[in-house]
DNA sequence: CTGAAAGCGCTTACAG
DNA sequence: CTGAAAGCGCTTACAG
């Protein structure tokens, strides 16, 4: 039952001092094997862990990422948090969360606080525009390299921001080509356009499709729509409502799919006979709604990896932006 | 464009001593006007915040609290992980996560650094039976008083830890009886029972029903499994593939629900005609899939709530347990 | 009400 | 390879 060891009860015990406990515990190369041997000995006996406060202080830094994620309650999100946190754990570093929400001003915020926190890193994954205000914050905090600063799922690149992002826009193009093949003209586009980044990647995929098959856009099939379930759900309704005809859905988010699918089934229209539709993200619960849903994959544990790797050696950081590509997963909705 | 504005600089600007910013700044009662003003124009000048690592190693205690949640890919886990980082938010608090994955090792790690990262709270959110390791350890925790560990979701009341529970035996009790009224016998249940703490109070909440309605247990339609999509999926389609009749499924969670209703959809089986099925949870997509599913609500708001008003003033925490009523919330499915 | 000074627990030049 | 000493940026008794 010890009280409160300190390196100086560990140095005591291990009768040597202070400076070369922390060196032995700290991985220097200049410590001799004997040292090494009875400083361990030592911390593990008195079930020794250096306070990170102190040790953060003297470095001036902390073992901490903050990672700053859209909506929590999004699968996509949740499953990369998830694989991030595992990520870092192996690096030993900890997970700050903080969740966006949308909001502007929570994410000025959590800027203005990150050099108090003396923060290991940051890790923003939105979808959402950021404002012109946050941009500039995080562009300077780029520049002064204090620590490493990484986007995920848009890009910041122009801030100096190594950026890892999905091919979104080839991703959805060969989805809207693919239903175009098989239904015909009659894609509703259903998804945030304005202020999400990502929103307007993918939109810009449904224009190329059809453009690339000579149909002209037709503005009442284009549902500019927020990225949960009701939106999807509201939305369809609200063209079935207006007498709205339309063959297929490519929808923004698999949640977005997934609500405009409980529409269309309340409604009575069958998937995929009726209305053929076509998510992304690929969430858990993707492959158990009925029918299934098609949609475009993800891979968390890959951009966890990605962000590991440059967590570490970031000082080499180019400011790079790393493309992924989502796979098609053809299920039974489309 | 400050360098490395600290607590010196402003006392500085300001023309006084930086024991007096410290005062003015953390709200110290015996600082004049004059000076506080002074102080504050002086630190809003510099943009100056405080080296968090420095205050938490005077102080003996960061601004961090660790958050332990069972799996964060579950829904109700992401709720309850947004309200309380907000909460937390406004407590001027952070939020660590650590997703524990079913993992004891990962627990006893998290707990062994929580000295070392000088921890201002723990709160725990998990289903499993804890380990008697991790019992110990945290029993003893509690007993230091270091800071304060509150459970959510399972019960640590013997480990001298206030906690906040649902009341899922009444819950399932209820919806159970709702089933055995409305169909008969032949209800499964389906979830986790052994190494849960919630879903061995779930089931013991099936087994009153039953009791109540003088129906025997039939051990080949209890269905012990874990908490995600698959688990439901499968189990279901085992006990369709083994022939077993059955009206109704009490699920341990939405996800096995949904998972249930994939396999029971693709099997051409009518819900609820032929099979009535209710979850435990109300996580988002369960009003959207197809039959809406009739499940328990949750009250993660409620949760940070309470969490928060806990974390402020601890010292005087009753050991409580403060358990919290599920609304049972009738949809389409049963 | 205010300031000088000690000290929280580490790490890291600097000597040796 | 090892140790003595300074110092990271705050807070808090202690005097006044």
């Amino acid at each position: 039952m010890r009280k409160k060891s300190g390196i100086l009860e560990v140095a005591r015990q291990a009768g040597v001092s202070s400076a070369s406990v922390s060196r032995a515990l700290s991985g220097h190369p200049a410590v001799s094997e004997n040292m090494k041997a009875r400083v361990l000995a030592a911390a593990a006996d008195l079930g020794f862990h250096p306070n990170q406060m102190a040790q953060g202080l003297r470095r001036g830094r902390s073992t901490t990422v903050g990672l700053l994620v859209g909506d929590i309650e999004q699968g996509v999100y949740a499953s990369l948090t998830k694989e991030i946190q595992a990520a870092l754990e192996t690096l030993g570093l900890d997970l700050l969360l903080y969740n966006l929400g949308h909001s502007h001003d929570r994410l000025k915020n959590i800027l203005a606080r990150s050099d108090s926190l003396q923060l290991h890193g940051i890790i923003i994954a939105a979808s959402d525009t950021l404002s012109n205000d946050n941009l500039a914050v995080l562009s300077q905090k780029a520049a002064e390299q204090h620590f490493p600063i990484l986007a995920i799922g848009l890009s910041l690149h122009g801030q100096g921001i190594p950026s890892i992002v999905y091919d979104d826009s080839e991703a959805v193009m060969r989805s809207v080509s693919h239903l175009i093949a098989t239904r015909g003209p009659g894609i509703a586009y259903l998804g945030r356009i304005g202020g999400s980044a990502s929103g307007t990647k993918r939109f810009s995929g449904y224009k190329a499709a059809l453009a690339a098959h000579g149909i002209q856009i037709d503005q009442r099939l284009v549902w500019d729509a927020a990225f949960r379930y009701r939106a999807g759900h509201d939305s369809v309704e609200r063209a079935l409502d207006a007498g709205l005809a339309f063959r297929a859905i490519q929808a923004g988010s698999d949640e977005l799919a997934l609500g405009a699918m409980a529409a269309l089934n309340a409604r009575g229209l069958r998937i995929p006979e009726d209305v053929a539709i076509v998510g992304i993200g690929n969430i858990e619960s993707s492959a158990y709604s009925s029918p299934s849903l098609t949609t475009h994959g993800a891979a968390p544990e890959a951009i966890a990896g990605l962000v590991a790797e440059r967590l570490q050696k970031w000082q080499s950081n180019a400011p790079e932006i790393i493309t992924l590509s989502r796979p098609f997963i053809r299920r039974a909705s489309a």
